[in-house]
DNA sequence: GTCCGGTCTGACGTTACGTCAGGGTCAAGC
DNA sequence: GCTTGACCCTGACGTAACGTCAGACCGGAC
């Protein structure tokens, strides 16, 4: 007889003892990227504390979030781990990055006004659509050197909950400012100190200054195509929009 | 003739409009989340203007992480859009929270040495499974009050790379400084001040003051059952965990 | 012998589409 | 009238990481 190792852990004892399900063993069974050490004559897994040792590699990597297909190339002798956790983070991060701009969107939605009630539609398009052209417009991360990347990164403000508050109220005396000088002529200086704000406001919560999409007034300003669900969630008026966009044409 | 409205878009036309595929539209039409107004005897979708106000709604939510089942209920008449919006953020915070544990293992384990050589997969695990049973721990949130909650929320630091430098020469050193006391006894006062290093730096990077876990050191000492990766990416000698296991241990 | 808990192997379900495959449609040019 | 190229349609399979049955076998206890 070989020397056997000590013990042999059938599927739920072993499963129990990393912290993962039966079935996600023979997933990774199915997949090649644990195989149990053994199998009985009636066929059942027999697992090693060597394929522990794989096993509570395969969950930490799990952990940061790679797939699967890449733990099994990191499991290889030769891999080269380092590399693969440095990519890792950057793909972590821009998860991250985008998580943050889907919170700041509802939270410029939600919180914009001072009485909490609705979200605004309109608003939250908006958000939204500023977001998506910063996100096409960073050809600049591509184009530009690493190190003016280095200062992007590092001047990302990430909503802290006062910053959170602190923004939520200027929203709300802005929307109410803007209300009470839509007759004015959005060329006029206190227009532009309006759109100025604006423009303020909206870079602290996507970052950057955004850029205004040309478009979509007329989009707002036609209620008509609006399913019914959105004519409900209405605390805004479009006019403020609209204004605020001709004030920001109008400086060109 | 009824009026008609303006104008119909067919597939490609409307998808650009949009900004999504074709193949999102007719998934969408399967799923019934967007049906085009007509067909035209061919067979071919024809949308109105008005459907692109409810995709409009479709792709911000989407943009926000929800489901489109959710997305669809969302979209009847009756549906509350604030309070959707408020669960939605509360999700995307959790997941963000997850993102943030990720990422600072990989910090931790990556830039733990000054070297910045390799990553240590010791390490790499250790923290990992601090942060899970934080993770599991975390009953603290469910049991306590919500001001203890907002506290808790309030207090994350959400690594700057300042603070991640700075972190990582700290590391170093104390490294540094545990292997040169290894000899000394778990229980004096140079062991403890060690192990009270130890655990504040664990703290900022889980975010919390960190338990540890008692049966791993045997795990960690016993290196036979490693499988070749892991063996190769070895910087921190585990007589090092092994140590500061003990100490805390010692400090009951 | 039987019962209960554990294990096995398929196989389908999940999410939001991408990617063919096979086959019509439409307007333009010859 | 015919071809051509751009577009459209409907299946149907693939993706990631398992969850969840379903049907059948195994092993120890009573």
């Amino acid at each position: 007889m070989t020397q056997e190792p000590k013990e042999l852990f059938k599927a739920q004892e072993f499963a129990r003892l990393a912290g993962v399900t039966v079935r996600a063993l023979h997933h990774y069974d199915k997949l090649g990227l644990l195989k149990p050490k053994q199998r009985s004559r009636s066929g059942y897994r027999l697992y090693s504390p060597r394929d522990f040792g794989r096993l509570e590699q395969i969950v930490v990597l799990k952990y940061l979030g790679m797939p699967l297909k890449q733990i099994r190339r990191l499991l290889e002798p030769d891999a080269n781990l380092s590399q693969a956790l440095q990519r890792q983070q950057a793909v972590l991060l821009e998860k991250r990055r985008q998580l943050d701009r889907a919170v700041a969107a509802i939270q410029g939605a939600q919180y914009s006004f001072a009485g909490r009630g609705e979200p605004d539609w309109n608003l939250l398009k908006y958000i939204v659509q500023e977001m998506e052209m910063q996100n096409n417009t960073d050809w600049t991360k591509k184009y530009y050197s690493a190190e003016a990347q280095a200062k992007v990164e590092t001047r990302k403000p990430l909503w802290s909950p006062e910053l959170q508050e602190r923004v939520s109220r200027e929203w709300a005396t802005l929307f109410a400012d803007v209300e009470s000088a839509l007759g004015e002529d959005p060329a006029s200086p206190k227009a532009q100190e309006l759109a100025a704000r604006w423009k303020k406001l909206l870079g602290e919560f996507t970052g950057g200054d955004p850029q205004i999409q040309q478009g979509l007034n007329a989009m707002y300003a036609d209620q008509s195509n609006w399913p019914p669900a959105t004519q409900k969630a209405h605390a805004i008026k479009p006019e403020i929009i609209d204004f605020i966009t001709k004030a920001m044409r109008a400086a060109r």
